[in-house]
RNA sequence: GGAGGCGUAGCUCAGUCGGUAGAGCAACGGACUUUUAAUCCGUUGGUCGUGGGUUCGAGUCCCACCGCCUUCACCA
């Protein structure tokens, strides 16, 4: 603790006591009635007799005029002046007056009318002592600009940053879309276990942990799938879960190790099936996003905007691949080739890696979308079912928006002999923590049992806030990243 | 993990060629009953990320480490 620091901490607790001495509890309690401070500023101030408002806020800003202070007090529905005088507050209203501090938490009660400036303020008769602020708050007009600051305070920043506020109301908003759209179409709502006893359902290396009564390993979820088809199996039609995954990678503006992942199955669906309603529903959010039903569907995002007006462009696969690398996908010396000219290692490689590889390298940073990307090598897609006259190709699209996998949808493999064969296959050129041949049996035996033929869609909701919030780190729409602790 | 950048007062930031550590806001004292980043007068506040090194002298140059950011790799 530096001295300054101390300085700091000992005015605050200093008038934290002067606060008790005038038998004031500086921690505050029940408030009742207060108004959202956007309700007052609606209120017309040259009513007759003047509105009698309770706001309650805080401190972030004050101007003391003498007998007068100013205070401007925030609520997270907006900001309002308030005038406390010496006469009109009262004896023991003056004596609070003299103990606050840019950060306190404070209600008052008092007629709205606007100074002869011409702000409108509430001109307060009583003021109530709510919470005493310990620290001292970020500059009054410079803000938090430090990204770490901000990151270890968020609480600070959702007040001092109103885009971060901003954010997080909107991705309330968009998950609420969510879940009336799919509620309306008829979906159901359900919740699976976190804790798994094989992490499947996706290529990514899990967090480990440990149960102590069964003495077993357990892993945290990195993908809903296997048990929403499960539930497929027991005859729940149309099911959707938004819930949170975890994934053992790295950290990058793009990934955070928790994130939060829609994904809904539809019995005698297939995927384009799953690409009507991608966009349907996506189109549905971004309605909710603009300011009247008329507008034009676009958002703004980095330096351009995104244009969500449907149709949306749907091209699949191979067409791509052959116009952006300049050979056909299923030309083995060709790919090959080409595989070497932009510097990937080709040995002991399968030829689907080797595609994939390039359509990564080549292709999606191209694709500005909103765009579909149907018909994938099948050996990438071990829980997807075949194309019936094209066994090497499997019924996946992915959503890709700004150079960003948005989406991702099957037709579900239903068969469960194709299902236990490809849990077993290990492509070569896959290091085993990338590989989906994680044989889960459980599943395989639930799929013996008949899950009807399904389309299945996920979407990750966090990169899709950022697409519709003109976002450009996942961290800053998700409230709480993770970060190394603090030592 | 590689490369590059950054780290100075509570916050936002200067700090030139290596020569006594700076500003605004905040805080403290004073004036002020309609201010708007209020104003005016005065004052306080520093392990310059950490540890070494070079030097008569290091915020500044060198090395290592820590943290953050960007980018690449990774993330089917």
């Amino acid at each position: 603790m530096s001295d300054a620091l101390n300085t700091f901490e000992a005015s605050r607790a200093e008038k934290l006591q002067r606060l008790k001495e005038l038998q004031i509890d500086p921690w505050g309690g029940r408030f009742d009635d207060h108004r959202p401070i956007r309700e007052i500023r609606a209120l017309d101030p040259e009513a007759e007799p003047p509105h009698q408002v309770r706001a309650a806020g805080r401190i972030l800003q004050r101007r003391v005029q003498g007998k007068v202070h100013f205070v401007d007090i925030w609520d997270w529905t907006g900001r309002i002046q308030v005038y406390l005088g010496q006469k009109q507050i009262g004896e023991l209203g003056w004596k609070i007056t003299q103990n606050l501090d840019l950060g306190d938490l404070i209600g008052v009660d008092g007629i709205l009318k606007k100074t002869r400036t011409g702000e409108l303020t509430i001109f307060a008769d009583k003021l109530t002592f709510l919470t005493k602020s310990l620290e001292p708050h970020p500059d009054k007009w410079g803000g938090m600009q430090d990204i770490e600051y901000r990151l270890r305070h968020r609480y600070l920043d959702l007040i001092y940053t109103p885009e971060t506020l901003d954010r997080a109301l909107k991705r309330v908003k968009i998950i609420r879309t969510i879940r009336n759209f799919l509620d309306n179409e008829g979906y159901l709502e359900v919740e699976t276990p976190v804790l798994h006893a094989i992490a499947g359902g996706a290529a990514a290396r899990p967090f480990v942990t440990h149960h102590n009564a069964l003495n077993i390993q357990l892993y945290q979820r990195i993908a809903l799938e296997l048990h929403l088809k499960r539930l497929l199996v027991g005859g729940l039609e149309k099911v959707y879960e938004i819930g949170r995954v975890f994934r053992n990678e790295g950290i990058s503006p793009k990934h955070n190790p928790e994130f939060t992942m829609l994904e809904l199955y539809q019995a005698y669906g297939d995927y384009h099936t799953m690409m009507d309603l991608t966009e349907n529903l996506i189109v549905a959010v971004v309605r909710e996003l603009l300011p009247d039903a008329n507008a034009p569907l676009k958002l703004p995002y980095g330096q351009g905007e995104i244009d969500f007006t449907p149709p949306w462009q749907r091209a699949s696969y191979a067409e791509l691949f052959q116009q952006h690398i300049g050979v056909a996908m299923d030309d083995r010396v060709g790919v090959e080739q080409a595989a070497r000219k932009h510097g990937i290692v080709t040995t002991g490689k399968d030829h689907d890696v080797l595609v994939h590889e390039l359509f990564e390298e080549c292709v999606e940073d191209k694709l500005q979308g909103p765009v579909f990307v149907y018909d994938y090598p099948a050996g990438l897609c071990p829980l997807t079912k075949r194309k019936r006259d094209a066994e090497h190709i499997a019924e996946r699209f992915e959503l890709y928006i700004q150079g960003m996998e948005l989406a991702n949808a099957y037709t579900e493999l239903n068969d469960p002999i194709t299902q236990e064969q490809t849990f077993r296959t290990q492509l070569a050129g896959l290091p085993e923590e990338e590989s989906m041949a994680r044989m889960d049996e459980d599943f395989v035996r639930a799929l013996r049992y008949g899950m009807p033929p399904a389309g299945g869609l996920g979407i990750g909701i966090d990169r899709l806030v950022m697409l519709l919030t003109n976002t450009q780190t996942i961290r800053d729409v998700i409230l709480f990243p993770l970060l190394r602790p603090e030592k």
